[in-house]
DNA sequence: TGAAATGTTGGGGCG
DNA sequence: ACGCCCCAACATTTC
């Protein structure tokens, strides 16, 4: 006999990188199972005060909540925010509800898997998939193993999951009923969220840079081909920061995929859908290789270069961080990203490859930077990015891949649009020299109020020395190496 | 999801 | 008409 649903059930919605109601399998699960919803948000001290959370991404994140808080209220219910010890504070909230079960999107960090195992341990905790299309034991070879080569993973993903196999959104509860009879924490005011930043947070701008992206006569999904290797352009979906809070699921982003896919015009518009497909695939992939291969967070996915020796100079790793090298299209990324806390792809491979190759700077530095100062930044795909562009990581640039800064800024900012928006100093700079502003004549530096040396530097290193510099020290790791 | 060095081809200018 | 050179455009190889 099924027994009936007892009265007065209460389930928590234990929120955390799912700052979403609609398409949310966690607090679906949790409204399924409870007449009283309590949305709970906890404030990790471990995770908030990590120097690796920098304020542009935690002021993202506390003005993702107060949107969120909206959107509860709004449904009859109440956001409680509490900070401390997960466990702890999960242990408290169910004594004192009497709750009986705890729903959460299931994480693959090492962090949280370790997190909510000791939570499991005490308390019912019901884990849903939603932060992957692919839970990272779902694609392996066919001897069981993890892929470790991208395009393979890719293949198999797409036979597994294309034409919706992932399963149907789902809509966001009507109601999330709780009176929010429960003494919490406020969420913080500071720090805010930069000025300016053209990412406002919550699911309705997520849904409307998605719409964006889509829309119009030429919309950018289909120019993607081209477009994403345009930071002189709107050419990208800059929905990233929105997936990485889960303010938007990652469904509905490969089913707008697939849809544009099947409505594009002519095949140009269709590989550029499919292109963008497979960036949302590589996420998966850079997730599922982090929970198979946790040392990546520590030490190179190949050991191949593990003799390398770095020359990390502090000083080139404060102009670069700075931007000021010297080269404008590095420089106008690492600008870009302490100016927005986000940098469009394309130029976040220029930069990483020029800290990495030309400035033999170890590529933990560049990771640590990057997690500090970007709203988007995810633990698996930065690594991941890193470990590619360094060639230690799986599906790696190989070691002789060295980015031309200069080749590379011609040929994505062709006019020195992007170089203009982010450095001022070069603004009356000539389009002949403004990809290489050091071969300014003297009398165009005067007119153009550009002086190299003074209002902007000279480059740190020589591209063409350095490049061979950065050959000869990978060919001797490689040469020191037992791989 | 490079770049540079080197090799090949073919058109045009010119004696 | 022809050979020669130059060089751009493209292809291949190498790091």
């Amino acid at each position: 006999m099924p027994r009936k649903k007892e009265s007065k059930k209460t389930s928590i919605w234990w929120i955390r990188r799912d700052l979403r109601i609609a398409d949310n399998q966690a607090l679906a699960a949790a409204v399924g199972a409870g007449e009283t919803v309590i949305p709970l948000f906890i404030i990790d001290p471990r995770i908030v005060n990590s120097p690796r959370m920098g304020d542009p991404r935690l002021g993202f994140l506390w003005a993702g909540l107060r949107d969120l808080r909206r959107s509860i209220r709004a449904r009859g219910g109440s956001l409680l925010v509490r900070e401390g010890e997960p466990l702890q504070v999960l242990t408290d909230v169910v004594h004192s509800t009497g709750a009986d079960h705890i729903y959460a999107e299931e994480d693959y960090t090492p962090y949280a898997r370790k997190r909510d195992s000791a939570v499991r341990e005490q308390l019912s905790l019901k884990l849903t998939p939603g932060l992957t299309i692919a839970h990272p034991d779902q694609i392996s070879k066919n001897d069981g193993g993890p892929y470790q080569v991208y395009s393979y993973f890719m293949r198999k993903w797409k036979d597994r999951f294309l034409g919706g196999e992932y399963g149907d959104l789902l809509e966001g509860p009507g109601r999330i009923p709780w009176d929010g009879d429960l003494k919490g924490d406020p969420v913080p005011d500071h720090p805010g969220l930069p000025e300016g930043i053209p990412f406002r947070p919550g699911e309705e701008e997520a849904r409307e840079k998605l719409q964006a992206f889509r829309a119009g006569e030429a919309p950018p999904i289909y120019e993607y081909e081209e477009g994403r290797d345009r930071p002189d352009r709107e050419g990208t979906s800059k929905l990233s920061p929105y997936l990485h809070f889960g303010m938007v699921s990652i469904r509905r982003l490969v089913s707008a995929a697939e849809n544009a896919m099947g409505q594009a015009p002519d095949q140009e518009s269709r590989a550029g859908a499919e292109t963008w497909l497979e960036e949302l695939i590589w996420r998966d992939f850079y997730i599922s290789i982090l929970y198979h291969f946790p040392h990546v967070l520590e030490g190179n996915f190949r050991e191949t270069y593990d003799p390398l020796v770095w020359r990390n100079d502090p000083e080139e790793f404060a102009a670069w961080k700075q931007g000021k090298t010297g080269y404008p299209l590095v420089d106008a990324g690492m600008r870009q990203l302490l100016e927005l806390g986000w940098m469009h792809n394309r130029v976040r491979m220029v930069v990483g490859s020029f800290l990495v190759k030309d400035l033999l700077i170890d590529w933990r530095w560049g990771e640590d930077w990057f997690m500090e100062n970007l709203i988007d930044a995810d633990l698996a795909a930065n690594n991941g990015g890193w470990q590619w562009v360094a060639g230690t990581g799986t599906d790696a640039s190989p070691y002789f891949r060295i980015f031309n800064p200069i080749s590379q800024s011609g040929k994505h900012d062709p006019h020195g649009a992007y170089i203009r928006r982010y450095l001022p100093e070069l603004e009356a700079v000539p389009d002949e020299y403004i990809h290489e502003p050091w071969k300014m004549p003297e009398d165009v530096q005067r007119e153009s109020g550009c002086r190299i040396g003074e209002d902007y530097p000279e480059p740190v290193v020589d591209h063409g020395k350095a490049r061979e510099r950065a050959l000869q020290a990978y060919r001797e790791a490689r040469e020191n190496s037992d791989e």
